[in-house]
DNA sequence: ATGGACCCTGCAAAGGTTTGCAGTGAAGTA
DNA sequence: TACTTCACTGCAAACCTTTGCAGGGTCCAT
């Protein structure tokens, strides 16, 4: 049943390296054999067996794209501009989802190493030194991590949350909590390290709460603890857990933002759907997404054979594309935030319940920076 | 660098064919020389190209999972079912987005074909006819879309969609909308073949609105319209959509449930989260993914070499599985939904707004009734 | 001692494609 | 005419693995 270039090469009446090249070459072959050849593929319907042509080329046109949590809503913007990206340089994506566990990530890793050109680890749990190990196995680009000597897509959450902070304190707000997310994450280390400056910057107070599930029970299991440390604020390792909080405060009878302030970060669809909308540190997926397919690809290009990985050549510095791009964040303030008891008496809780500045703006993804590369 | 078969059979003292027994046929290979080439496989991290695997056994061990749009909440869990299904029987899920569009389904299924042992076919948006067609290319799993001759992974939203209206019903509605989804899609048009004799049953009037687009913005542009049909309730395609609905009315300043009720389908996490919570046809989609998965696989085990579809061998009829399975659906009663104006003075919102039922119970998905498979 | 059974291992073909090299024929040049 | 150039095509090796077949032992029964 499956048609093979055989078959085509027979039908046509011309040698299989002609029919291939016809695929592969086009310049290479007479314009009348190959609109023969092309004929006679397209009739018998065949298509490139591509697990063959792997076998030679080495190179397999997929790409592997490995996530934390499908479920969350932050992921599927970033698959799809991945995806879309690389269906442009006809490449394939191979979404798997590790359910936050490090060590699903590293089988996952090895299994997809040999069918894929390059994977793209996208907030990865593992920590920097088997990523390092595992990028000697197949080109890795990461995102939501910083590694040193691996090409990295990060986002700019100290940045976000910095604003965030400054955004409270702006409100009247003294005490103010952190909500921490996995461990293991990087960016919850970056946004602690920067809250905890911004917050000591404007004369408050910082307590930090977890690590936690990065989900909506993440949110909601600590509400009892945000409402017993008296604080007014909290910033919210992401959105689901803000989301969980809200809720969490709500059934505890706190209202929010009255009593409480909350402050998420993704900006994922839904943080524009709950009540109260929801205040957030918006995040550029999609501009991630395509970044570190470009990347991927870009590096993959300049090694096209065999022969990557240190091993080939000098013992070390073998040329690779290790730019590590950073991605700028923005504050979308909605209704989460109100002000908090220090609030100067003038035009009180200006800064909330305004209509969404971003809504008319469509979807409110801040664009990409790009050109913000910095040198590793 | 990449490393062989061939290095491991040099460096333990074997010929290749023995290397490749100790991993595809350990009990054929004497238990000492196992140990000594997996040691040496081991040291030198020898890891089996599967492109060169699947050249020769025509198997990837790779499934292909095309999907109408990834950021739609209601795939999330039915991937991830589906991987992880998968991964235990050692397969890799190739996860596609199609963003809806049926061409883009097609060209999926073409690329996908010859890298993967079958696909699944979710919510396709394309014709019966073109399924056939692709399945005599890749075997194919098709979920939420029934088509004669293969196997298909069905949810009950016939079933769903009466349970919403007798309850609508039984809360006093007459005038019940149905906001319809994608035009193409097989669950749309059960849902309202279903609603129509329900509602004419309960001795109500069905207005249909659309097809729309499945998504909150669909659902929040026919805010208008619905508050100008005059009907107190509202069953909605999909969770998205009646959560958009729901946005849309609060808008206008109609409220939900008191003036229009509201259902939704699908029970995605997010509808626990809106105010009010929402009132929904629970979908098992862990259920789905995990039973679509299942039948490819058994489908594929059949036809373990080359030759599947029809051509091989007699014209027509040739061995396969086409068990058709149909997944139960489970009324979730929350608090959109609340008595209409032809509402029995007697024990009045009853039905709504006590507390969720199936909170405490988990994420509330009923068990799947794979037991009543219909044949096909 | 002979034969058979059995376990383990090596041999070699096969799978579909790409690609360097060589060969063919025609056209152009001297 | 003889030689070069050029465009096109065929040949065959290579990529890495699996697997049917056969050969080499060892052991046991006759």
């Amino acid at each position: 049943m499956p048609v093979t270039i055989r078959d085509v090469a027979r039908a046509s009446g011309v040698h299989i390296s002609t029919v291939s090249r016809t695929f592969s070459a086009p310049h290479l072959v007479n314009p009348e054999t190959r609109v023969r050849v092309l004929a006679c593929a397209e009739d018998l319907g065949y298509r490139p067996n591509r697990a063959a042509r792997a076998l030679i080329t080495g190179r397999t046109h997929n790409i592997g794209l490995i996530i934390a949590d499908i479920a969350n809503p932050f992921f599927p913007p970033l698959i799809k501009a991945a995806e879309s990206q690389a269906r442009h340089r006809d490449y394939h994506v191979f979404v798997a989802d590790t359910n936050e566990d490090p060590t699903a990530e590293e089988e996952l890793v090895h299994a997809l190493a040999k069918q894929v050109d390059g994977v793209l680890l996208c907030s990865p749990r593992m920590s920097n030194s088997l990523i390092e190990q595992l990028s000697r196995e197949v080109p890795l680009v990461v995102v939501n991590r910083q590694v040193t000597g691996l090409p990295c897509v990060l986002m700019d959450v100290g940045q976000g949350a910095r604003a965030a902070v400054e955004h409270l304190i702006g409100l009247g707000h003294r005490d103010i909590a952190l909500l921490g997310g996995p461990r293991s994450s990087w960016t919850n280390r970056e946004m602690r390290r920067a809250a905890t400056t911004a917050v000591r910057t404007g004369g408050g107070e910082l307590t930090v709460l977890g690590p936690n599930a990065p989900t909506e029970t993440g949110g909601s299991a600590v509400a009892e603890q945000v409402r017993r440390s008296g604080v007014t604020a909290v910033l919210a390792y992401n959105d689901l857990m803000a989301i969980g909080l809200i809720e969490g405060l709500d059934a505890l009878g706190v209202r929010v933002p009255q009593q409480v302030s909350v402050v998420g970060v993704d900006d994922i669809a839904l943080s524009r759907l709950t009540r109260p909308k929801l205040t957030t540190v918006a995040t550029p997926t999609g501009a991630a997404g395509r970044t570190a397919v470009d990347m991927l690809l870009q590096q993959d290009i300049e090694s096209p054979r065999g022969a990557r990985g240190p091993g080939a050549g000098t013992a070390v510095g073998v040329r690779r594309t290790t730019a590590q791009v950073m991605l700028q964040t923005d504050l979308v303030i909605r209704d989460s935030t109100g002000p908090g008891p220090h609030a100067r008496p003038a035009r009180p809780r200006a800064a909330s319940h305004g209509p969404d500045p971003h809504c008319p703006a469509g979807p409110g993804i801040p664009t990409a920076a790009s050109g913000d590369a910095v040198a590793s």
